[in-house]
DNA sequence: ATCGTTCTAGAATATTCGACA
DNA sequence: TTGTCGAATATTCTAGAACGA
């Protein structure tokens, strides 16, 4: 309305001002031309500001400039002996000032003083301006965080998303081992008699004809044998306890002190893979060794008793039952004491808050839990029934070795690796189950 | 409101002068980065302080340091004889004044007197300090706003980077089975004739010589059944128009219905497994178990029409053509437009301000979209080409298969099971598009 | 009462300063003694205001007479042009200030702000009813604050569970990859003599006998043939050292610049694939169109020079390699300085504020980064022992092919591609290690 | 009426001194 | 004795206000 299109005359004289070339060592844009430098005040109050101005003075053309809404850039070094560089160097700056961008211009408003009402006491208009602040601040936060709860919830939906996607995989390639597994069984009766029997070589079955009872026996003279830990793990589908504690310490690298559990296991895993292949034979083929690759430093921590019935497994149980077992629901925030101190001066806000405050979030706290113990229990809910049906399809699993073994007993060679390789599939869970934001509600 | 995020010049100061490294032996870090430690008082005094102060006098520091709430670290050894290591050895520490972490600065605040006023209106003063302890609360949210919002967009990084690998595990897998299905189509030609037909049990081809025409069949008989959901899922490629809000409302799980539905689908999983192995013959075995497993409930919702041709289709076309059909990006945050207002009055300050700021928001809303399309666009673009190559190469499966039925018959009863495999390969995809997060614009 | 009966410093010092004859060229009494002058300005500022007090600003000085009554003595000529007599002249009084009457110095008396002390009682009501309303709602955002908080960390929990899993996964696939390998490797011999050569027609090793041989040749001859690609990518494990930068902008699609890039690069896949295509025998199979396939534009950018060795080495080599070189950490938020932009001034604040919360946020995103690295640095650790356990595997793998070799060499055809496909699992990696949020310490 | 110039004042931080527990 | 704080002054940047064009 007011404000057609013309830029005041302050401004305009300004850009030409700092624009002009020929005055570029007493007033020019700085570096990255968000803000103007003026250097040699003196002589620029005397040389240029008459040339653009009715005055020479700094004063006006500063009071000018708060006048637009300019602002001094204050340096560093403000208030130091005079003889740094920034001796005689003020700068200006203000968001719509900016060099090649003249079309800015016509966005900076004169200032115009309100000139309260000064009716009441100064004061209160004071604290009633200032209320009046806060509740548009109040208004602006309260937008950011809806926006940010809309955002973690889009976050929690890619990441379900992604959950899903993998399962698929997941899923993809247990079948396929599984084809694998399958196939190899059936076609090495017919065609690997004789050379299968070279790639085994870890010691599991160098003669002995059933790899199921070679790893058995395998895992009782060596506990921590790289052979058993998958088993191991997977027997954590068997304790249908919390191990969340278990997984999160084992997963999460603390900043501080893992590191150096983090190497030990790490050194211990390297260890015993050497010390395997120094004993072995020489012949020792890459199948196993990649197998035992496998071995998850993370599965060697659980200390959870191998079941009889592990040894014939078959693989499809392993991993649907590990669906189960490595659950990434965690405690909220475990150690973050000091970071609570945030709030508490944080300003200063009323004790009575606080307490409130923590009070609420102890509760939510254990919302958030029960509905991870929901969660849990439907996962429990549904895993019973795959594994009826993996169990009956275990029982065929076992009928077919036998018709195999029938068939030709040499040629089982294979298997363990192919079982093993099954199972440590099997280290890897989902958990199916999106888990909403907890954030949802405040939209 | 003032709430300019300046850190008073003292605390920026401070901050420089301990973690200037010349000036270790004088002022430094303590050894947990939690507080700071001036030795050599008086040479701290004359050499240190003067070069970013305007005084050389510990007290005026020290009364800074208090104003600003820092206080002294008392040593076990205070008041003990001169010659220990405490000699001239004094030590503050703030909550918020931590090494490594100058964005804490923002969060210290100046004490404020606000004794002035002297006798008048007690509730005044009460309403002043109260207004005050709002504003430092203000500042602290402000700051933990904007945390969240950069927080959130190293999610959608995090996220998206996770997403771009399991596309590339989504290759490597899909490439697997192909080679498997090449493999052994052509070694089962040799090796497998008699064993092969033993494996197959599920009554699909026990007496059919041909494995596509027992598909077909099936999948004539029973529109819903098992085999054909891969298909009809893969059926998506046809369409390439944006299937968005398909896919959402089948890969995420409603907060409160879909535990009821999730429990359902799973419930007729286990159903239709059930009775398929009820009435099956006994010698089923679990090949075809695991790969009907692989049928997934949410490909099952799908309505879509199965092509004639997709019994024969070669499984990489469908895996490619679903990469680019279940496409999860977002059009960024449709709904920021109004929302940029909020930050207009954000503060409350002038109207020039404003202005820009919404601008700003604007443009960058605007890059960021722009760059999301020319990403989906390079996607679209890539797509089509891979397509091509393999609908070349689908024909030449057919051939092969001609060729495979003509070496030798009953050595294809292997193929309907590696088909469906890749097949069910294709059920899952990717969001290759990387969704940006709506809070970016907070700050 | 407080003020006893010292005269304050300023007037004491002003005293001084007008008495002193050494600077009466500079500062001095007026004619009348009733006033004093100030010639020079700019001289006086820098050479006498420091002698006396902090700064040397002609303002402050103005600012202290201003506090202390002094008024400004207008002349007759201001705003004459410059060559009169006033030229650079000011003049200050006070009614207690006068030349030979510093008795009277100790009534002039500093001004005090006085601003506030106006109390009534019913806008005061009103405005403790306002902040009493938003110190509710601070509560509420308090907990909504918390509760985003939580709910992120909930998010980068669930994002490092993912990630986890997929690293799972790729290794559970570069097991069955190895597996494939190995035991087609051992079973071609004996049941694909004859089968399998007819698969390979991709011009690798229709003649040649062994496979490393036609590998290296045909990357000799082609640099930028398809087959070596994955070798190339491979060839980053050799180097330790950090290739996050050449990884991500490789990986992440850059909104602007690599757009024609990544198109350039898919162009020429597609053009190489359909002149392959197009020169191949009809009988070209689908194998090596898939594994052709694999190669990726992603990979294909890499310019590391490809080690004499690698055309034999192991695939698991270079998986595990991969596993550190993709690396998904980013330079958090490149792009958003000017975004900060919308915080801070929010208006009205100065312009120092401006630079120091650039500073900050970049300082900020170097601590991230910072921590990154680390977590780098323990893979990197981690890394190398796998990789001595896999060299040596490595050299076995050697001898096994020679075995092979010798007891078939026709059959060996078939394990370039299977390489190839090996090579190709190692495109997809992973970041072991949880990323942690910035906005746990808000909890 | 808005803008420009000038003088003065406000507001926040900075420095110094002294009191208090 | 000492760590902290109140209070007064000092410095700096910005704003108010009067007046003229």
């Amino acid at each position: 309305m007011k404000q057609n299109n013309t830029v005041p005359a302050f401004l305009s004289k300004l850009w030409t001002l700092v624009e002009d070339h020929s005055t570029n060592d007493l007033i020019c844009w700085s570096q990255d031309g968000c803000s103007f430098l003026v250097r040699e005040e003196q002589k620029f109050c005397k040389e240029v500001l008459p040339l653009y101005f009715k005055h020479s003075n700094m004063t006006s053309f500063v009071r000018q400039l708060n006048m637009y809404g300019f602002h001094k850039v204050v340096h560093v070094d403000t208030g130091l002996p005079r003889d740094n560089c920034q001796n005689d160097c003020v700068e200006f700056q203000h968001p719509n000032f900016r060099r090649s961008q003249p079309h800015l211009l016509s966005l900076i408003r004169r200032k115009v003083s309100v000139s309260r009402g000064g009716d009441d006491g100064s004061q209160l208009t004071q604290v009633l301006v200032e209320v009046g602040n806060m509740k548009s601040w109040q208004d602006s936060s309260e937008f950011k965080l809806m926006a940010l709860c809309r955002d973690n919830e889009s976050l929690w939906t890619e990441l379900d998303n992604l959950r899903q996607k993998q399962q698929q995989q997941h899923k993809v390639i247990r079948k396929v081992i599984h084809f694998i597994v399958t196939t190899v069984r059936s076609s090495g009766i017919k065609g690997l008699k004789r050379k299968l029997p070279m790639i085994d070589r870890l010691g599991v079955s160098h003669s002995a004809p059933k790899y199921s009872r070679t790893i058995s026996i395998d895992s009782e003279q060596n506990p921590s044998s790289l052979l058993e830990i998958p088993l191991e793990s997977s027997a954590d589908v068997y304790s249908n306890g919390m191990i969340i504690s278990d997984i999160t310490h084992l997963l999460e690298p603390q900043p501080k002190h893992s590191e150096s559990s983090k190497d030990q296991s790490s050194d211990s895993l390297s260890t015993s893979l050497s010390s395997l292949l120094s004993h072995t034979s020489p012949a020792v083929s890459s199948v196993e060794l990649a197998l035992s690759l496998l071995e998850d430093p993370v599965s060697q921590e659980t200390e959870e008793k191998l079941p009889e019935r592990s040894e014939v497994t078959d693989p499809l149980t392993l991993i649907d039952s590990s669906l189960e077992a490595i659950n990434s629901s965690r405690p909220p925030s475990p150690s973050l004491d000091f970071l609570t101190e945030l709030f508490k001066p944080g300003c200063c806000a009323t004790a009575s808050k606080d307490s409130e405050t923590d009070t609420q979030n102890r509760k939510r706290g254990a919302e958030r839990w029960a509905s991870t113990q929901q969660h849990k229990q439907t996962v429990a809910k549904i895993n019973p029934m795959l594994q009826e049906v993996v169990e009956e399809e275990e029982e065929e699993e076992e009928e077919e070795e036998e018709e195999v073994e029938e068939d030709g007993g040499e040629c089982t060679d294979i298997l363990p690796s192919l079982l093993q390789l099954a199972q440590e599939a099997s280290e890897f869970s989902y958990n199916p189950i999106a888990t909403l934001p907890e954030t949802a509600f405040l939209l």
